[in-house]
RNA sequence: GUGGGUGUAGCUCAAUUGGUUAGAGCGCUGGAUUGUGGCUCCAGAGGUUGUGGGUUCGAUUCCCAUCACUCACCCCA
């Protein structure tokens, strides 16, 4: 009986993993670069963090969280996302009294029970950033470049970066009585869910894909009209920054973020080849949630990236998933054969060496037909006479020539390497000769 | 949660208006005289046609249900 995977929950196979394991670690080498530090959060929660965190009427929370009773009976959740994970950890550890700016960075699976699609999944991994501590426009553009950094050392061709200000507690309710307003000035040609929205969520009539609603989108009043003088210089501000350092961003006056902890500067990353599930990326400022979540006020700002929607665009850019090339293949024949290559094999391992070892009880040609599959350089065959004679015979897989004897059954991989390489300048000099 | 599409071998797909032993390519296994791969050739293994009903002398084919996958809406990374 064959147990299927659960929907929405998929296997990354060594193929595609190689593809993650880049992402991951170019990711590492960036964020290290502009000194963030790793912090290693837990998957489960207390459902009551994200309810705060993200939002009560958000969708996420709403229908999306995977929440279960422990056996204790507290309320638990898988994350849904990482920034209120680790503000958490940033309140619980007291990490204001460290340094007054606190920089993280975290990889890891995210659950949302969400109807799967492409791009789309139920557990799906982030790469994720947070500065928390500081309000000042240079951290959003620090933030922003090196989001463009990352986006180019993944190799990203054709990413863009939209920005917006989402206004603060000052002057957001302003601009959501204009946008209220002006919904309800043509609310009969509008959207059924816009209709709906109108009074749950005003901001989302910006981000309708609904026809007659983009339509009408032109004519809606914008953030950056209504923003308050603080946050019209520091939205300046960091875009001056930004484009001093060369990274474009697109503005994108009616961009709104789900989740409802986002304020003043907002951006997502948009990238094509997934779908209508276009954005890899999304982050944005929180001023106000550390200190909701009991920590002191300190603002704060983050982004995260999708992991298997940044592997589709390089997909669709056509990097193709690569897989790892032993040196060695060693090919026994006969048991006693497969003693002596056994230790031969651990050996060479031992020493660094990427070596796969067949069966003894297998033929000379399947094992030769699947080292030539594998795209191994050097097959190792030791026959009755290596065994007898105390010597290895390499075959050079390219070259397709034998060396008999080329090193004794019990050689290092140096001596081996040596030898190969002395074999490949000779026949290089014969040649020329 | 709501729609559309698709379910045949490990993978990609065939199978005439319903017709008898459901095929091909790739992959896999073995072989083409002694212990040698990529190309070629030969052979073999592998399917309760997603599942359960129904119509019929007969269903991979038609109908219903169900499940799964997938794309889109929604939402978002």
């Amino acid at each position: 009986m064959k147990i299927p995977s659960v929907k929405g929950f998929h296997d990354v196979l060594p193929g595609e993993s190689a593809r993650w394991a880049r992402l991951e670690s170019t990711a590492r080498e960036i964020f290290e670069r502009y000194n963030f530090g790793e912090i290693r959060l837990p998957i489960v929660e207390r459902s009551e963090l994200f309810r705060r965190s993200v939002g009560e009427t958000t969708d996420i929370v709403e229908k999306e969280m995977y929440t279960f009773s422990d056996r204790d009976g507290s309320d638990l959740t898988l994350r849904p996302e990482g920034t209120a994970s680790a503000v958490r950890a940033y309140v619980e550890h007291a990490m204001q009294g460290v340094d007054p700016v606190t920089k993280l960075y975290y990889f890891g699976p995210m659950f949302r029970r969400e109807r799967p699609q492409k791009g789309r999944l139920r557990q799906f991994s982030q790469i994720g950033a947070e500065v928390i501590g500081r309000d000042d426009p240079a951290v959003d553009a620090e933030v922003l470049v090196m989001l463009a950094d990352l986006l180019r050392g993944f190799g990203i061709e054709s990413a863009e970066i939209g920005v917006n200000t989402l206004g603060c507690a000052e002057c957001r309710p302003g601009y959501r009585e204009a946008l209220v307003a002006w919904g309800e000035s043509r609310l009969d040609e509008r959207c059924a869910d816009c209709q709906r929205r109108l009074r749950q969520n005003p901001m989302r009539l910006l981000d309708c894909k609904q026809p007659q609603c983009v339509g009408m989108r032109d004519e809606a009043p914008k953030m950056i009209d209504h923003a308050c003088a603080a946050c019209r210089n520091h939205f300046d501000r960091v875009l001056r920054l930004c484009d001093a350092e060369g990274v474009a961003l697109t503005m994108q006056p009616y961009m709104v973020r789900g989740l409802d902890y986002y304020c003043r500067t907002a951006f997502e990353v948009v990238a094509s080849g997934l779908g209508s599930q276009n954005a890899v990326g999304g982050g944005g400022r929180y001023d106000g949630l550390v200190q909701s979540l009991g920590g002191p006020a300190v603002a704060g700002i983050g982004f995260a990236l999708g992991v298997e929607r940044l592997a589709l665009v390089l997909e669709a850019q056509g990097a193709a998933a690569t897989t790892a090339v032993p040196e060695f293949f060693v090919a026994p024949l006969g048991e006693a054969a497969e003693s002596a290559a056994f230790g031969l094999t651990h050996r060479l391992r031992v020493a660094g060496a990427r070596v796969e070892m067949d069966s003894g009880s297998r033929s000379l040609k399947s094992q030769m037909r699947r080292a030539g599959k594998l795209d191994v350089p050097y097959v190792i065959i030791l026959g009755e006479d290596e065994v007898a004679g105390g010597s290895i015979t390499v075959r050079d897989m390219r070259a397709r020539t034998d060396r008999r004897g080329i090193a004794p059954i019990d050689t290092d991989v140096e001596t081996l390497r040596a030898a190969l390489a002395a074999v490949a300048t000779t026949a290089a000099a014969e040649e020329r000769v």
